[in-house]
DNA sequence: TCAGAATCGTTCAACTTTAATCATTAGTAA
DNA sequence: TTACTAATGATTAAAGTTGAACGATTCTGA
């Protein structure tokens, strides 16, 4: 085999599952250990693969630093069936807003439609989103280094320039009297925003936000529907009154 | 069999496998492998192909293409000295633009100026800025598939928000007649903008780009400085008439 | 904190591919 | 036929690629 050939399925296979060990490789590729090695130092060089101890990972991880709750394997599991049930909420010829934040970025994998559009405030998601074949434009504005959002005037402009039939957003806070909150009033502007300039807003949050509220408010409860795992007890008579409320099957992974 | 006959075959079996080994075309094909070699050469002076160590492999494959020179540890110690030098061209409470491209993006390691304000239109720059906590803007707009940069009406409608100190820019063609010269008609325009909105401009280059015209030009040679690792003996003179011309010493590598 | 295990970077020799050169063959026109 | 040119095939030194060895480094579990 070819060095091309190799390196481009290492790419192909870092593509499906996000992080690859070297003795996969070494397997998949029928390779020694050596020349696995000098792929990954090339295409590390080329920018286009992480090399980390025992293996090569994507590049960008969203969050270096592991928030707590993505840690653990529950979680991961919880965020993935709220992210495909979203991803079915989109239809062929759809154009759709996709906001920054963790819980959007798992949609994009489960996204199946054809000739979808999407805009979206996350650098992150956008390279995802190109390297499924998928057409995205991407807000400009000041960069948030925590989250690495975009965010500002400039993004609040641009958005402006669109419309779309559906918007997933993120949210920190859902309650029943504050609706919708989340830390910081840029990012509410934008989603409040976003939220406008859709026909349908679906609200994308795993059930540890219920009845928490965060420093702004975006919009009301009723505004937007919400996806998520579950609704803690307390809180499930008030919630589905107010609004919509999908919950995913954890079973239905994939 | 003719030559001609030969090329249009090997053409046809890459188009299909999209990789061929020197082996496989000289059975195929019948011929000595020293004529299959002037083939693949002939066919990759047209451009028409890419030849690889044993083998020949499709012009644009899929993913990447931006960077084939990328490869070896010489270019990129030659990028990495040319990026150094054009880092230290930045001074404290700069605002600059920064081109997308694996040049420019090699910049931002060396940058060491305090209180600068970055504007790009290159994603993958922008979370390695803010990394390194330099307050960063993100043009927004397009994003290409292939090279990831954002482009289009909307980076044209955000970047003239800017004023810079300094522009660094990257090209694919230098030449003494045609000037700065890139593939993408809409990269070059964003990039004739960047140039006028900065009170400086510097064209990042390795010397390979030296001769070479690309499809679109951005704008003269004197319009802009050029930061490169050397000028080959054949346009010396041409290039240091006409504009100004810093080379990275290779010896001042971190 | 420590020791053992796994992984990493470096080096080297065997091997393969490439580029350059030269001899041979095929085609062409006088 | 003969002389000339272009294309092809063969040879060889140089360059590139690969796998294995080995000491250095990092990770892991006690």
């Amino acid at each position: 085999m070819l060095a091309e050939e190799r390196q481009q399925l290492i790419l192909k296979i870092l593509t499906d599952t996000s992080v690859v060990k070297m003795q996969e490789l070494v397997q998949m590729l029928a390779a020694s250990e050596s020349t696995i090695r000098r792929d990954l130092q090339e295409l590390e060089n080329r920018h286009l693969l992480r090399r980390i101890h025992g293996g090569a990972s994507l590049l960008r991880k969203l969050n270096e630093e592991p928030d707590m709750e993505t840690k653990t394997l529950k979680n991961v599991q919880q965020k993935k069936s709220i992210a495909k049930l979203a991803a079915q909420k989109i239809k062929d010829n759809d154009c759709i807003y996709l906001d920054a934040g963790t819980t959007t970025l798992e949609i994009i994998p489960f996204i199946r439609a054809a000739n979808v559009t999407v805009v979206t405030n996350g650098p992150a998601h956008a390279e995802l989103l190109v390297r499924k074949r998928i057409l995205c434009y991407l807000l400009g504005g000041l960069m948030k280094p925590n989250t690495k959002a975009v965010v500002g005037s400039i993004a609040m402009q641009n958005i402006n320039l669109f419309r779309f039939d559906t918007a997933f957003i993120g949210v920190n806070g859902i309650d029943s009297s504050m609706g919708y909150t989340t830390p910081d009033p840029e990012e509410a502007a934008l989603k409040r925003c976003a939220h406008q300039l859709a026909s349908s807003s679906y609200v994308v949050s795993d059930s540890s936000k219920f009845s928490e509220i965060s420093f702004c408010k975006m919009f009301d409860l009723d505004k937007a529907a919400i996806i998520t795992d579950q609704i803690p007890e307390r809180c499930q008579s008030l919630m589905t009154e107010k609004t919509v409320v999908y919950i995913a099957d954890r079973s239905a992974d994939s």
